[in-house]
DNA sequence: GTTAGCACTCTGGCATGGAGAGTGCTAACC
DNA sequence: GGTTAGCACTCTCCATGCCAGAGTGCTAAC
């Protein structure tokens, strides 16, 4: 799990709350350590350079900024951004017009559901240019809806399962040479009377219970077993996939140009298990997260942030859309954004369940 | 398509022959440029430093070696690396302890077969510790095993099509409220005997014919018309999707040690076009084919060699399995591992045509 | 044809020094 | 008391120069 840093000071004064807000928009834009005097040049603040750097030191000294070195800029520490993002979570918004354009792409793949989430992270990367991720919304204990067998040829045979959502699970089953595509149809309609709408421990004690003597009965029994493994499979899975796009523009930030640190960034990646962890915490709480730098567990990650949202029916099936990128992001942006994307998320899965 | 280079030297005599080679496994190794005291040292080649300059000079002069600046060491060329690999392509064997490790990964998914290009690029990856790459093998001409309809809730069902090598495409499409699941598997019915074993051209033609006049035909010929966009669309693409695992062993080479160099790598496995066209050229060759740094079109891959196998059937299904990284690359280990690999993707596709 | 010897060249590492940016402190100001 | 001007101080960055090391290419001798 993530760890979540409580910030030890109490509330800041508007004028410092100002000049924060003021630090954290510089760098995040520009990746330059920022000075008092850029700041009352470039933001009215209405003050000396003098009092500014009062005030800057008052910030460092409550652990919300720090000093790369003696004779340079201020820059925001992950607590001056946690302090920061919480100041704007409820807030941010994405403007109407990428709402429109977002919700017209979404619009064309209305009928393609196994790459919706594909598309929610090609959206999120476009958008913020940050690395966007989704998963799939998984069911919680999955259902099936239909099995069906088709013959590949004599010895092969595809058994094919839809699930109550509408997903497909597939796999290759041995048959013997001889069985014909009428057998194959007979035990499917078999299967389809025990399995449909039922889960995983449900269908393994119907199968116990399935006292048919008919000569296929034995065939019937084996390929339950097989789709009873393939639902155990799928349900333990704690994240099915993580897809991933727009990583070239998290290469593009300056603070990733030593591929040193780049590559850290992709194996936390592929560090399936945290993101499992992630996955499950947003799920829960459901609402946007944010874990920024430290904040994340593994050494990895301690350069990056993530914003996340869960999307789906809460017990029934869910996802995670996101952003990861460095930890000089644009939450406003960010968080806009992938709020907006699990909303879309969610219309479509209700469509599913409707 | 990629330019091959012919080198215009004519052959080599044996010492140039062995004193090219060795330079070329020893930067392949170290990834320092090789002076000529450390040729003799290492290699044992019974001549003096001079000579060995002596022959250096005449390598270099021939194209295929080069001086990164007068007081280094020779690194290769991309015709230097050419050469290389002409002389060995044949003889590129895996160590049998190799083959066996690899033909039990493959047994354990033997019968997942939209798995199976995945974890050929991940193999290979992790052999090679380089990136590996794989295509799904995509047939010339999709025809149809068996199509389904599931209903999933008032408005919505599933449209599952199986395509011959077993392979599933599945969509959402609407349905008119109150429609049973009944007449769902009727319609289900009447199209699998229009579509059996049949191309989209072909369920085209047999649509427009299609002359029954029972409540439910304007059903089938729309379910029937959304499976011909389907197929066109998986058709016409030039690559369903291109798979690759272990990009973190290519991020660890020093040449890409700056993340510039880096990000042109990655935007160039972005390249979808161009990755098509080899995967074509490929397949038409049959065999083995390595591509080396300016060879391939694009500048973003100017840096970067591809070893590249097709799998499958020709004329029927093929797809294509190698291997992306620095064209200082460890050839012969590649190339022998991609031929496997290869083969390996061969037996498994043979079984679905028995 | 091969080799020893040597002058030459270029890189990489390291120290030096000045410009620039920004701080922190002090003392004066309102 | 908070604010500000002034200034010394610190540190980075960049250019410069220098030296050691590596490796070459050439020449002359074997």
């Amino acid at each position: 799990m993530a760890r979540r840093i409580r910030r030890s000071t109490g509330p800041l004064d508007r004028r410092a709350n100002a000049i924060l807000r003021a630090v954290i928009d510089e760098y995040v834009s520009s990746a330059i350590p920022v000075g008092s005097l850029a700041l009352v040049e470039r933001y009215g603040l209405g003050v000396s350079s003098a009092t500014v750097r009062n005030i800057l030191a008052e910030l460092e000294l409550s652990g919300l900024l720090t000093h790369p070195h003696t004779s340079a800029g201020r820059i925001p520490t992950d607590e001056g951004y946690r302090w920061y993002v919480e100041s704007i979570i409820d807030s941010a918004l994405m403007p109407e017009v990428e709402q429109l354009m977002i919700r017209h792409q979404f619009g064309q793949i209305e009928y393609a559901n196994e790459h919706w989430f594909r598309l929610a992270a090609s959206t999120i990367a476009s958008v913020t240019r940050a690395a966007g991720i989704a998963t799939p919304a998984k069911p919680s204990a999955t259902q099936v809806r239909r099995v069906d067998l088709v013959e590949i040829n004599d010895r092969l045979a595809s058994l094919v399962v839809v699930l109550r959502e509408g997903t497909i699970k597939q796999v290759l089953i041995n048959i013997e040479v001889g069985t014909t595509q009428e057998s194959l149809t007979e035990v499917a309609a078999a299967l389809n009377s025990i399995v449909d709408g039922r889960t995983a421990a449900e269908i393994s004690r119907a199968i116990a219970r399935f006292g048919s003597t008919s000569p296929l009965a034995d065939v019937v029994r084996r390929v339950a077993d097989r789709i009873v493994v393939l639902l155990r499979e799928y349900d333990t899975a704690s994240v099915e996939e993580v897809f991933s796009d727009g990583l070239l523009n998290v290469m593009g930030a300056p603070e990733f140009a030593h591929s040193d640190k780049l590559r850290r960034v992709f194996s936390a990646l592929e560090n399936r298990a945290y993101l499992g962890e992630l996955v499950e915490a947003v799920a829960a709480s459901g609402d946007v997260q944010v874990f920024i730098g430290h904040e994340n567990v593994p050494d990895d990650m301690r350069e990056v942030a993530l914003v996340l949202a869960p999307y789906g029916q809460p017990g029934r099936a869910v996802g995670v859309v996101g952003v990861l990128g460095p930890t000089r992001m644009a939450y406003p942006q960010a968080i806009g954004t992938v709020r907006f994307v699990s909303g879309l998320m969610n219309e479509l899965v209700d469509h599913l369940y409707a």
